[in-house]
DNA sequence: CGCATTGTCTACTATGTCAATTGACTACGT
DNA sequence: ACGTAGTCAATTGACATAGTAGACAATGCG
């Protein structure tokens, strides 16, 4: 499961790349346009930040602004800085963590691993580009935002 | 991400899989075979009882046993029934759940349909047969087991 | 300079879920 | 009737998540 903070990451990316060329975005925008919490969004940009998928400028006319190009950016990286590896359980990942009692013997572990490459494959696939391609797809047919 | 709980459960059903046909198993050699917190299971076998999975007998020669044939019974049906739907976000449901603020405006959308796709077909794919298939293959080539 | 605007940092606190434990109870077979 | 084994409800502790609060620092304009 992807939580919240992680989804508000990949939104305010999102946005940044939807506004990318016009300047600092300040943090207000973001939060209106995409739904966020203020203050939570605060902590999720800093994190954006010491990520480096982020960099903002302070002062009057400051705010935040991607640091790569949006078509470079994949949602697979936002999801892995802010989750971890990717995939259904802990133990898939081998090398370093915390070994389950059955190492070795899991049957299950073939299928977990299959399950997280099939999930791995759409995320690292997904560029922010992408994504906006897929709002004007959105907002071209006649979709829910104008008939409701 | 799936719970230990529903791990366990997996396993729980997996090992009556592999002792059918020889009477009802007892909770203890569930436990131990698979590595299971005794009284931890029990509440797991409960459940799976209630979800129509198993059945048990009491007294003396008792213990628990699958209900149905585990060729028919997918990993699928045990994960939605202790997870409930499969799927990286709780938005995808459509119907019933909680719409986020952007319904139909969402970019994400379909990605995440994508991705809960994508790991459905392999949960509803695997059944328990193919587990026990798999575990033979675990033991026959010189696996970690014997190696280690 | 001095002030408003906007980002930065640190800490805090509810809330909820998960994993596991406990203890008392009920049925079955011999 | 006795022991074995399954049944049920409630509780606990740990931990992550979501969100809040306040003081602080940089920038730009008049």
């Amino acid at each position: 499961m992807i939580s919240q903070k992680c989804q508000y990451a990949l939104r305010a990316v999102f946005e940044l790349a939807r506004q990318a060329g016009q300047g600092p975005v300040k943090i207000g925008r973001i939060a209106e346009a995409q739904a966020i919490p203020v203050r939570f969004l605060e902590a999720i940009l800093n994190q954006l930040k010491q990520g480096g998928f982020v960099n903002s400028r302070r002062g009057q006319e400051g705010g935040y602004f991607l640091v790569h190009d949006a078509g470079k950016l994949t949602v697979g990286q936002v999801i892995r800085f802010f989750e971890g590896p990717i995939g259904p359980v802990g133990c898939t990942d081998g090398k370093n963590k915390p070994r389950c009692p059955l190492w070795g013997s899991c049957v299950f572990l073939g299928m977990w691993e299959r399950v997280g490459q099939a999930i791995a494959e759409v995320y690292d696939g997904t560029t922010f580009t992408d994504l906006l391609e897929q709002e004007k797809a959105l907002t071209s047919a006649g979709c829910k935002i104008k008939s409701r």
